[in-house]
DNA sequence: CTGTTAGCGCCTTCAG
DNA sequence: CTGAAGGCGCTAACAG
């Protein structure tokens, strides 16, 4: 029972040689029939089909990667998302990658800037992914930015705020989305509105501030900035921000959270004010996370379009990488801006009269 | 300025020969710097490491995946789970990956077993996993584990109901557990308790349910099956559940929703009623996702650890990756079970008298 | 302790 | 339209 000095292949299936050879044709064929590229008599095609189904022939991924120098592997930068976003754009891009053969390769990070420098050393390096898709915050770090940069791989920044033109982008207009909201709550009748901010770091903040701020403007209304309080788009922040709206002599028949979070915790601050939500304070949000349906009463907010969005970080970027052989012309920068929606459930409804 | 014939690389910096030469070795002795294998001499690796640095060399991952016949990456298969349980398990896993050097691949599927054939035969087959972790309810899918079994991939089952020996599993013990929950609410003076039971496909529901009334038992209580309605780990099946527990005669003074969003669902279908809680009237749920602390009042609910979970299934799998070389002694298949800890908070109190 | 040889499985290039 | 030759970057196995 010599075992031949031949190492034993680890690769559980036929390799592309066992198929030539069962096929009568040269592994050259194989690829290309498999890869659809070149031309191949009809009869010759089958018969390697024939060939890869008996043998039920599954290439492998490491040995093409190697070959073509791709590594078909997107990966997904994020840190410290809130989960309903994450867990929303995962589903959606993964699905994109399959459909182009691709596969997401997570990479989350410590949650501050500096724990990224030995990440982009030790993963982007070392993985050589064909594309990453930077989530927000992140999105707007400029250390990640440049590393990644450096080596010249392609990527999209998801909703970042800070502007580059060399670099593909797929964000929604906060700004615009806010000022809708603010109009329409505008429009129930509401002229005392209170705002709780999103965090200080997060681009996103500012821009929906100013929607805010816009809106007033245009409804040709006064706008106390002592309805405008800080808040850090969690839970307890939001809590923390409505209560001191609540507190104020004259209180806000509607809060405007700058994300959905913070809404649940404004509910929970008039709770604990024994008001009634809607009747006696409105409650609006902004993501449209599943959380915005999970609370009583359900939220009205402005829904991203996270699904979305992910199908496009995949599309353009994969589309890039197609292009990317012909140096000359490759795809300029896709700045793609999709748009928001306003979902009407039953946190706002007119100001009670008094 | 005629280019050389030679295939110009599309490695962006050095490889492991640009390295040799410059530290004036052969290739292997820098592989064994690198991997820690072998034995170098101080001088030596010193000088490797020196070359390393000043030529920035990162080691190709498709090259070494090839040449080592590993993907060093572990495939994550999960299905529509709930937005807080995925993203909790994907931050503690993808830092276990990267203490290991391994990378986490997701792939998600349709909602239906059905779908799963392609997505099994199409992503495990050539994407070569090293490992794959199965969240459930994909856990306890035959036919995917039978693929997967097929391909002979190591993979662990996460809190899988069926058992099976030849498997790793990681689970918590749901029925122990959520006795625990129902001997606190009867420890607070609770003699009615109302049970939202959870998704009949997912194999949690019923221990979950079980130890609901082995609980009764111990306290030789009574149990009118009532008591205990269906529902589908949703929001909106809490909702519904929790109305139809309040509309009996005899309404219970609690009520055990036997996740966080069915519990979730409870507090609004409690709001309906006008009931107030948990004055009038107790609530719990189970896996305190971050939505437990999202409502008002926070939810008393039964901590799963999650990031445990993860971790220890990261762990499990590589290290019986490592043992795999040795065919004869391949570790023997693990169950480890992991604890879960009660999480007191606002909604659960004792009974109003009348 | 270190180097040489020979691939891993696939694909690019070039010749026919 | 098809095949032969050789390389992608790295490492197992075997010498020395």
């Amino acid at each position: 029972m010599a075992r031949s000095r031949r190492r034993v292949s680890w690769q559980s299936g036929a390799t592309i040689k066992d198929v030539a050879r069962e096929a009568g044709v040269s592994s050259m064929t194989v690829s290309r029939v498999l890869n659809k590229v070149g031309s191949v008599r009809d009869e010759t095609r089958e018969r390697v089909m024939a060939a890869v189904k008996a043998l039920d022939y599954k290439p492998n991924f490491s040995a093409r990667s190697l070959a073509k120098a791709r590594s078909f592997q997107l990966g997904l930068f994020y840190d410290n998302p809130s989960a309903g976003y994450i867990s929303e754009f995962l589903t959606s891009a993964v699905r994109a990658c399959r459909e182009q053969r691709y596969h997401l390769v997570l990479e989350n990070c410590g949650a501050t800037e500096d724990d990224w420098a030995d990440a982009i050393e030790n993963n982007l390096a070392e993985a050589n992914y064909d594309g990453i898709i930077i989530l927000p915050p992140v999105s707007d770090f400029t250390g990640v930015i440049n590393a990644i940069e450096a080596r010249g791989i392609p990527y999209v920044r998801i909703a970042p705020t800070l502007e580059s033109t060399s670099a593909h982008s797929i964000t929604i207009n906060d700004e615009q989305a806010a000022q809708q909201m603010t109009a329409a709550m505008i429009a129930e009748g509401h002229r005392r509105i209170g705002f709780i901010k999103g965090h200080p770091d997060h681009g996103a903040s500012e821009a929906r501030l100013r929607g805010f701020m816009a809106a007033h403007e245009e409804a040709k209304l006064e706008l106390d900035s002592e309805l405008m309080v800080q808040g850090y788009f969690s839970y307890r922040s939001g809590l923390e921000g409505a209560e001191s709206l609540l507190n104020l002599d004259a209180r806000p028949t509607a809060i405007f959270a700058s994300n959905d979070d913070m809404a649940a915790g404004a509910l929970a601050a008039a709770h604990r004010f024994r008001m009634n939500v809607p009747d006696e304070l409105s409650v609006v949000g902004f993501d449209d996370t599943p959380l915005a349906r999970a609370v009583w009463p359900a939220l009205t907010t402005m829904r991203q379009p996270i699904a979305d969005m992910a199908e496009s970080a995949v599309e353009v970027l994969i589309q890039s990488l197609s292009s990317k052989r012909t140096e000359a012309d490759r795809v300029p920068p896709q700045h793609r801006i999709l748009p928001c929606e306003l979902i009407e459930r039953e946190s706002l409804v007119p100001p009670a009269r008094d």
